[in-house]
DNA sequence: AATATATTGTTTGGTTCCGAACGTATTCAT
DNA sequence: ATGAATACGTTCGGAACCAAACAATATATT
């Protein structure tokens, strides 16, 4: 089992070129690596398991958390999700024509939407959630326990860190 | 300055739902994790920084690899902005016509072609990419040095691990 | 040399996504 | 109470995206 942690052709070149520019090489180095990994591992998770299910990542994402979580509320979603309000709203439409969530009314605020996962939607997650771990899991099969850990902390920090 | 890496609430309550599932958590919060930065930051710099100029992320980053790197081909360019082939021929065809890249054709191989950073793209990377990487170094900001190459080693790892 | 097979980029049809404009419901000020 | 400001979700137009079908070029087989 051979890790490897060489940077990319393009990475070694940026650092080369950009000596001169006063420039934050690991700060970049972090950032354009999670996005490399994001997109990989997005794409290879819609193909093998979600797009035969009709699902996106985000309506993945959106009948994972209603699962878990219970019912919640619209614009939460769209928070958890990282998609805007609109695209919510399509997605949301999306699910329903599949009978996989419904939409519901808050208690008190007559503005709110409450979205809860249908008996269809938890049959399906239950089945779908542990493919995708699979993966998951065969992404991070390199690192060790505790190197997971830390990477996932890291990246909380990050998560968490406030913007000015 | 405090640093927070607590889990987020669905992180908690997906780990106390899942335990009797056979799930590996460790992974699990990696790759969620990696997501949840990847999209926080994308949007960021599209709002702060790329809109204006009327980029997105992927354009922004073939400029970027066209100018560090020189003419590249067509297929690589789509490879390095984890994009298909068909959304790479719109982005070029858009880039082209605010006079960012141009088309070339291959030394030798009549169907490949290359693209090329113009002076005016040129210009425009310089100006904004300096302020892309400060956004980078905001995010950053809570990490020590040794932390963000730990970082960006372990996402290499996973980068590099072939799947089967 | 002729034909089959590969590869490269474009086109096409359909989904996902954002941001801005909008209507409706709530809350706040006066 | 009544009007103004705010918050919520929908609609709309356009960009970004993918997969599959396609045309053009290159390579391999015979």
């Amino acid at each position: 089992m051979i890790r490897d942690s060489t940077p990319s052709p393009a990475e070694i070149d940026a650092n080369s070129q950009l000596r001169k520019m006063n420039i934050d090489h690991d700060s970049m180095a972090t950032m354009s690596n999670i996005f490399r990994v994001a997109t990989k591992f997005r794409s290879h998770v819609e193909r093998e398991v979600l797009n035969q299910h009709h699902l996106s990542f985000s309506t993945f994402t959106i009948l994972w958390i209603t699962w878990i979580r219970g019912p919640k509320e619209f614009k939460e979603l769209a928070m958890d999700c990282g998609v805007s309000k609109g695209t919510m709203t399509g997605l949301i439409k999306g699910l329903i024509k599949m009978d996989l969530v419904s939409r519901g009314k808050h208690k008190t605020d007559g503005r709110r939407l409450m979205i809860s996962i249908t008996p269809a939607g938890r049959r399906l997650t239950k089945k779908i959630f542990p493919q995708v771990n699979r993966l998951e899991t065969l992404f991070n099969k390199q690192l060790k326990v505790k190197e997971k850990r830390d990477l996932a902390n890291l990246l909380r920090i990050i998560l968490n860190t406030s913007l000015p």
